[in-house]
Formats: structure tokens, sequence, C-alpha cells
DNA sequence: ATTGAATACGAAATCGATTCCGTGATTAAA
DNA sequence: TTTAATCACGGAATCGATTTCGTATTCAAT
């Protein structure tokens, strides 16, 4: 049924367990010929060491959790992608598990993991997550935890995030120059914290070159795709339509697509858009999309590194309060040039 | 540091040990009334049960394994998704393993789970994936597992694969009634076992409708990007170029509309193209992309449905050996039309 | 020759929850 | 009223690896 255990391959070397466990662990106490004795009899048996049995003495799993809203969204997948790239090289397990952006599931989950199944947390809130006693439970546990993309400013570790403010700016001021007058901003209802810095970056943007300011261009939508389909709609289809538009997630430049083909709006003549984006067939999109890239990748790599870096070396300070920020990457492409 | 344990608990309630984990476990052995206080006490001292002391002693970890080759391709995001729900409620835990299409890897991350770290194992073979030892080892510790989409014949357990034959099929006849007399199939050397299917239903397709089989229009391509454009190209532009593109992988139809657009080729009018995929925005392409989809989220839950079922339920038999086929979609859309 | 320190290993406790085996007390049956 | 069964719980072993103490030997130093 099971395995060799330690206490087989010390009777088959006529040997305690704990030289055996000593030898494996390549302890100076052991002489060079017993280790060897040791090595070759665990190789020859097949011996594996039962890793809840190490755990259960050692407190600690060589495991971490990611804790994310969705995967649908192409985002996150390649952000564990980074962080599984870094994990393997440190012989840690990853755990995955998903909010479905609902509080009440992260809660749960985050509650669970309260009891020592892994040795450190890497999470994105999901959306507008105003309690935060289950995270500051986590901190106050002393179980290390990184946020990333959507953060939780009020547990002081180091976040990650990606430049909204400046790449709203960026994106604003890239439809202004293509001589855009009336651009409006379309965000999620629900994600109103990650997407408030674009909002601000496009507000500034739109103030420095001397437009005005105007609540009718900002759209809220909501996760309903079918009611946000027919918001835009009316919205492109007023009297006073915008003539470009930045779209503060994926899903809503997408709708923005198929509304203007029904209103057979040309991009980019009658209409331009930008969107925060890590499509990777930006290219392909008729026409094709000009897009805010986060860097994916990195993101999981760096988070990933600074929580190997403290799992796995002494003394290593704890985790500063600070923010970090990867810069995203504004792609031209047609649909707004 | 840690938190509470069992002996904690028992202390505060001048119980002992084994009492206060009967009454936790709902024991009939355990009178309601000191049921009650124990479930108070450890409410309030806020008990969390160790994981790793359960697994050790009771040889399960509630966790199982997905192997996967990547993520990139959201079709694994995708399986996931679906495999996580059903996982999350049987409160199970999900760790996540990439390959990245390394056959070393693969064993690597195999053998590593031999330990009895999860209770089950899904995977999707690295392309061809000769050896299969190490996936025999599994099998024969008794671990529950379950292949999905890329699998291993040679090992008698449950597989679930999607229907190339009949999709292949399928979308040639597509491009055969649409007018086309040179269809070309482009596929993946590294992906042959899963391609081969889809393959056959190409060849079969044409025989039936009287169209000659020519090798020359089955173009291998390989796993470098630049690579395959040129490959592409190269036949794209030839002056026996096909009419009808099948691909048997999206990165490789993504290719075609790029070289497609250097050659100044109108699709579908110069080239009609079906895609195996699994994108959600094929509609937004220039033009829309005719795709045959995989049932991604039905592939994982029930692939992971049947897991759960045999892991949580008392005298499950062993999976039988059989090939549980979900059928495919075509969905046809103007680049084919 | 005696003391001191390495050297190389063994015995047993430990991590925390579960469970086998008892055992005193209460209740039901004879 | 005696016997048997049931109830409700305690004690201790157990899962498998690590680690704290020991201890018997060897070797060098005084």
């Amino acid at each position: 049924m099971s395995g060799v255990n330690i206490k087989m391959l010390a009777e088959a070397l006529q040997l305690a367990p704990s030289t055996v466990s000593r030898a494996l662990n390549d302890s100076h106490e052991i002489s060079e010929k017993t280790k060897k004795r040791v090595l070759a009899m665990a190789d020859k048996m097949n011996y594996q060491p039962n890793p809840f049995a190490r755990s259960l003495r050692e407190h600690r799993s060589k495991t971490i959790a990611m804790i994310i809203p969705d995967l649908v969204n192409n985002f996150f997948s390649q952000v564990i992608e980074g962080v599984e790239e870094i994990t393997q090289q440190f012989g840690y397990h990853l755990l995955v598990y998903h909010t479905h952006e609902n509080v009440e599931r992260e809660k749960e989950i985050v509650t669970h993991l309260l009891n020592g199944r892994v040795d450190g947390i890497m999470m994105s809130v999901s959306h507008q997550t105003k309690e935060t006693e289950h995270l500051m439970r986590v901190y106050q546990k002393g179980i290390p935890l990184i946020f990333f993309d959507r953060i939780c400013d009020s547990i002081p570790t180091t976040k990650f995030v990606t430049n909204g403010y400046e790449s709203g700016y960026e994106a604003t001021q890239h439809l202004i120059e293509q001589g855009c007058k009336r651009i409006a901003f379309l965000l999620l209802s629900k994600e109103i914290s990650i997407s408030q810095q674009r909002l601000r970056g496009y507000t500034d943007a739109l103030k420095d070159n001397g437009l005005e300011k105007n609540e009718d261009l900002i759209l809220m939508c909501g996760k309903d795709d079918h009611y946000n389909h027919q918001l835009i709609k009316e919205f492109l289809n007023g009297e006073h339509r915008p003539d470009g538009v930045l779209a503060a997630v994926e899903k809503l430049a997408i709708t923005t697509y198929y509304v203007a083909g029904e209103l057979k709006l040309n991009m980019p003549d009658d209409l331009r858009l930008v969107s925060f984006s890590n499509m990777k067939i930006a290219d392909l999109l008729n026409p094709s999309l000009t897009t805010i890239s986060q860097p994916t990748h990195e993101f999981g790599r760096q988070a990933a590194s600074l929580l190997m870096n403290k799992l796995t070396k002494r003394n290593t300070p704890d985790f500063k309060d600070e923010i970090v920020v990867l810069p995203s990457k504004l792609d031209i492409r047609k649909s707004s040039k």
C-alpha cells in the first residue's frame, strides 16, 4: 500500500531511524561511509519522505497559495505562469484558489489557510473588498502575504501594482493627440479600486490639455455583458457621442467592438479606442486594438521571488510596507491611429 | 506563534484530547451536551485543525494535482476553472504544475507526487510523451489518475478527450462545401498525438468527397513562431497554394492571419480558414474566425467530478479503462463563409 | 595514565489529530 | 436483585520524520 518509511530503511541498514534521518539530511554527525550506505539503500528501496510527517514536525509546508478572482481573464493565467516558474525552482508547491469576485468565498479561503497549510500567500483581492479583517488575521498570524494588482492598502506589506495613473494619462494624451475631443472612460463598477487610478490619469490628462471634464463621459458598467452592451450602445448612439474611448478593462473594449459594428461606426475614423488589456492577438482584431498591457509574467516572477526569498533565507526582514510599481506599456495600433 | 491545538482545547474544557476529537468529528460516542460545549469552545478559541497531523494519520491529503503543459493557451485555463469549481465544492485543494512540454520536468513532478502529497492526479501529458514508466508508477501505486485531452493510452484508466476525428471531418466537409478544392492541414510536430485524429478526420473527409489526398498540403510546423511564419508564408505564396486551411491549433491560425495580411490574401475569398481554438473573441478577428471549440469547462467539471466521487465515496470501483468523448463544436464565421 | 574533547551513533520525545482499548456509571433485561 | 448491555469518556499508541539528550568509543593533550 504505502511506501517505505524511515524505520524500514533503518531496519534494512541495521541502523537507528535517527541515524538514517541524519544521514539523509547530510548531518556532520554521520560518517561519510554510513551516509553512502544510507543513500544507496534509500535509492534502492525507492524511499520517498512523507511530506506530512515533515511538515508536522517542521511547521512548514513548502507550499504557497495563490488567490485570484478569476482565470478567464488571461491576466491572471499569465501571472500564474510567472509564479510557477519561480516556485518550481525552489521546490515549492503552488495551490490555486479562485474567489470568483466573491468576498464571502475569499473569506472562506483565507480563513482555511490560517491553519498552516501554506507558508505564504499571494493574492489579488476580489473587487472592492471593503472588509479586511480576514486579511488582517493572516497578517497578524505572521503568514507572509503579498498583494498584486488588486491590492489591499490597509495591510502593511509589499504590494505589486502597475502604473495605472501614468498609463491612463498616457493613453488619454495619445487619444487627444489623435484629435479626439470627447473622450469617454469605460469602467466596471466592481473594479473601482483598480480603475480609479486609471480614471485619475484620464481626468488629469484632460485637464492638462484644457479639455473639460464631463461626468457624462464616464460610463459605469456592470457585471452583465448584455446590460453593458445596451448601455454602451445607447452611449455611442447618442447625439453627444464620444469620438474616443478608453476602456479600463478588456471586456468593455470587446463590447465596444461589437457595438461599433452594429452602429456602423468606423474605427478609428468615427471612434478611436484604447484599452487596458493583455490580449495576445490585439493585432488581429478589426481594426487592431491599441492596448495598455501589463507585465504579467514579471508580476508573477517578482512577487514570487520576494516570497521565496523570505521563505528560504534565514533572518530575512519582514516585507516592507511599500508599493512596487511595474510599468505597463502602450502599444499603439489601428483602433486609435 | 502557532494556533491552538486539540490538547489546549481539551485542557480548557477539562476533557481528554480523544473526547474533544470525537466531539469535533460528531462521533456517536459523545453526548450532545459535551459536543455543544466542545464546539462552542473550539469556536471561541478559534481552533483550526492541523492539516498535516490529520493527513499523516489518515493517509490522505484532501488535495489533488493538476499537471498541464502550459497555461498561455487558454484551453487549460478554462479547464482549471471547471476543475476548481468542483474541488471547492468538496473542500479539496488544488495543486497546479506546469511541464512546459518538457518530459523530464513531467517525470520530476510525477515522481515527487508519489509520496502521498496528493490523493489524485489529473493530467494532460506533455506532447508525444513516449516513455510512460513514470505514469505507470503512479498507477501502480494506486493513486487515482485521470487523463484529459492529451492522454496516455497505455495506462488503464479513464480518459477524457474531444472528438478530434469528427471535428476534423466536419470542418473539412464545411470547407469543401464552401467550394474549397485544395485544403491544407496545419499542425505542430510536437502535437502529433492529439492532432493525428484531427488529421484523420481531414483526410477521410477529402477521400469521401473524391478529393485527392496530397501530402504537400499537410504542413508540419514547429515550436518557433518565426520559423512557422516563414514556413506558412512560403506555403501560401507558392504556385499551388491552398484555397482552404484547417489549423490544428490556434497559434497556427493566428500566424495564418498575419501571413494572409502580408500576402494581401483576402479571407475568405482567396483563402478560407478554420481553426481548432477556444478563443473567446473569434468574433472580433478580421475576418471573424470559424472555430472548432472544445467544451473546456465541461472537461474540467466531468474529470474532477469523477475524481471527487472516487475519493469521497466508499467502495467506488476503480476507474474504467475507457475514453470519454466530449464533443467539440464548429462555429462558422466569416473566415470560411 | 588521566582528562578532555571530538566522533558516530542510539533511545526516546515531539509535532497534532485520530483511534484502539479500556473502564466506571447508568440503564435494561431476566 | 443480579447480569448484561449501553453510554460517555480517558489513556495511550499511532502516523513518519526530526531533534534533543545521551553514551560508548577513539584520539589528543597534559
